[in-house]
RNA sequence: GACCCCAUCGUCUAGUCGGUCAGGACACCGGAUUUUCAUUUCGGCAACACGGGUUCAAGUCCCGUUGGGGUCACCA
């Protein structure tokens, strides 16, 4: 039988950065193996998912890469995989637990359930149904009810766990869990065993969080006479500080992070590097881990995020991309700072700053003054006080002059240039600086020559010529 | 609190069945290169949580302690 791995999020909020990683290692894991990737949305909790949600997770898959086999927007054997539209295939189930005496009526409120938690945390206890329903033997005419699963008080149930081994459980720790919920809706460990095994999964591979899950779902494969796949609970993605990862160490969403100016190639690289391992390796794009990827290469305690690392991998990133790639990725972000962009040449752009930026964010801030007015390029004071005293304006003129006729590239004018300082016997550096402060406002900048190609010959020459008219 | 998981440099980690200087990467520090900044490059700092065992030999196996994390919903 061939690997079937699903991703199962639930369609309440961004897609996680944790999340994507889940969904990664199940990828890579399907592709290494030539398994299947089943794409699920896990939607019964309806008052909080919604549509948006979903179409921006399968937007943020598409955008890390990582695609699915089954799954929304390209159908599959075991369609619809929207939780929300399965409801007849649970309902069969629950009627089955119920009639086999699995499951039970119950219909406490709400109002005894939170009084009975109350009661039980206030005497230390650890909170659970007390089983007041379970042998009243309630039928469908009982009113407002939920779904209890019928859970063993004796003996225990053992989580064969991929990476962890054994891990067992005492029945007794275990309440009877709701099934179905007054509205009929079904919770998520129900309907989670049913998905998983009506889609034949072989392999479940989902965050530590649900390793106490996984007990109470073997008991309803066990009530239902249903088979569990294998189960392997990887370690969770920890705040720098080693709490749970939250917003104030940053942005936790995918989307977070793209507009943060990360490459999708690179965010893929760290989440994998985190928690997984294979030698020395250390950048490398998906399909090269896809080639060495297996369960046995992942860790088992939780790793910490590491933003200068993620940064140190994206700048990796920008440097071995193919420059018209990181240009197009480059775009949107200087629209976002309302630049006109059309029709300029940002492989060029890319190829001056990528050794100074880390993101796209940098990337787009360093680029700024090839595309402003002149009057609105960003001007460092006391660079320009330092640079562009009077003596330095008048040589910035004469060099102006000087390069009128080149040829405007960046060989030709490089050895203009070098003609001009060996003529006023000045080094490089001092004809430089001062360029560079007149022609991007900064005393730091991409090298000369490249500078004064991309800003063209017009505007290089007018810069050089008044390199006070754009200090404001 | 109860149950469960985890434990190698500050961080991510390598370390096949126990046996050579505990290796790499990020960060940090210093040198070289360089028109600025950066890149690149060379070098340095830095770890087996603690305590018991088992063994000729333990980072590697066992137990305990400590520490960290997860879970205890009509959320997923």
């Amino acid at each position: 039988m061939s690997l079937r791995v699903r991703f199962a999020p639930s369609p309440t909020g961004n897609l996680h950065i944790g999340g994507a990683r889940t969904a990664l290692f199940n990828h890579m894991l399907a592709r290494r193996q030539g398994g299947t990737f089943i794409l699920r949305i896990e939607d019964t909790d309806t008052g909080r998912s919604t549509p948006e949600y979903e179409a921006v997770i399968l937007r943020e898959l598409r955008w890390l890469d990582i695609s699915w086999d089954e799954g929304p927007e390209v159908g599959g054997p075991h369609a619809p995989y929207r939780q929300s539209e399965r409801a007849g295939i649970y309902a069969a189930y629950t009627q089955k637990l119920l009639e086999g005496g699995m499951a039970y009526r119950c219909t406490c409120t709400v109002e005894r359930l939170d009084a009975l938690r109350a009661g039980q945390e206030a005497a230390k206890q650890k909170p659970g149904y007390d089983g007041h329903c379970r042998d009243q033997n309630l039928g469908a005419d009982c009113g407002p009810h939920v779904v209890r699963l019928r859970v063993p008080d004796q003996g225990e149930t053992v989580v064969d766990d991929y990476f962890k081994g054994p891990v067992s459980f005492a029945n007794a720790e275990l309440d009877d869990m709701i099934l179905v919920r007054t509205d009929g809706v079904p919770t998520y460990n129900f309907v989670v065993v049913v998905d998983d095994a009506h889609m034949g999964i072989t392999h479940v591979l989902r965050g530590d969080e649900h390793l106490n899950n996984t007990p109470k779902q073997l008991l309803i494969y066990a009530a239902l006479g249903l088979n569990p796949p294998r189960f392997g609970h990887m370690p969770l993605i920890l705040g720098p500080d080693g709490s749970k990862l939250s917003k104030r160490h940053g942005a936790t969403s995918v989307a977070g992070y793209r507009e943060m100016g990360i490459l999708p190639e690179a965010l893929i690289n760290y989440l994998t590097r985190l928690g997984w391992a294979h030698g020395d390796m250390e950048i490398f794009t998906k399909a090269e881990a896809v080639e060495v990827f297996s369960l046995e290469g992942v860790g088992k305690s939780p790793g910490k995020w590491d933003m200068d690392k993620l940064l140190w991998v994206n700048a990796q990133w920008m440097k071995r991309l193919a420059p018209e790639r990181v240009a197009e990725a480059l775009r949107p972000h200087l629209l976002a700072r309302g630049l006109q962009v059309e029709g300029r040449d940002l492989t060029a752009v890319v190829l001056a700053l990528r050794e100074r930026a880390r993101t796209l964010v940098e990337l787009a801030d360093g680029a700024a003054f090839f595309f402003q007015a002149d009057q609105d390029v960003k001007r460092d004071e006391e660079a320009a006080k330092a640079f562009l005293g009077p003596d330095n304006v008048a040589m910035l003129a004469a060099l102006a002059d000087h390069l009128e006729g080149v040829d405007w590239t960046d060989a030709a004018l490089e050895t203009s240039v070098n003609q001009f300082c060996t003529a006023h016997g000045l080094k490089l550096g001092k004809v430089a600086q001062p360029a560079r402060v007149a022609t991007c406002g900064q005393k730091v900048g991409p090298g000369l020559f490249q500078t004064l190609t991309i800003l063209g010959k017009e505007t290089a020459l007018r810069r050089l010529r008044a390199p006070a008219k754009n200090s404001a």
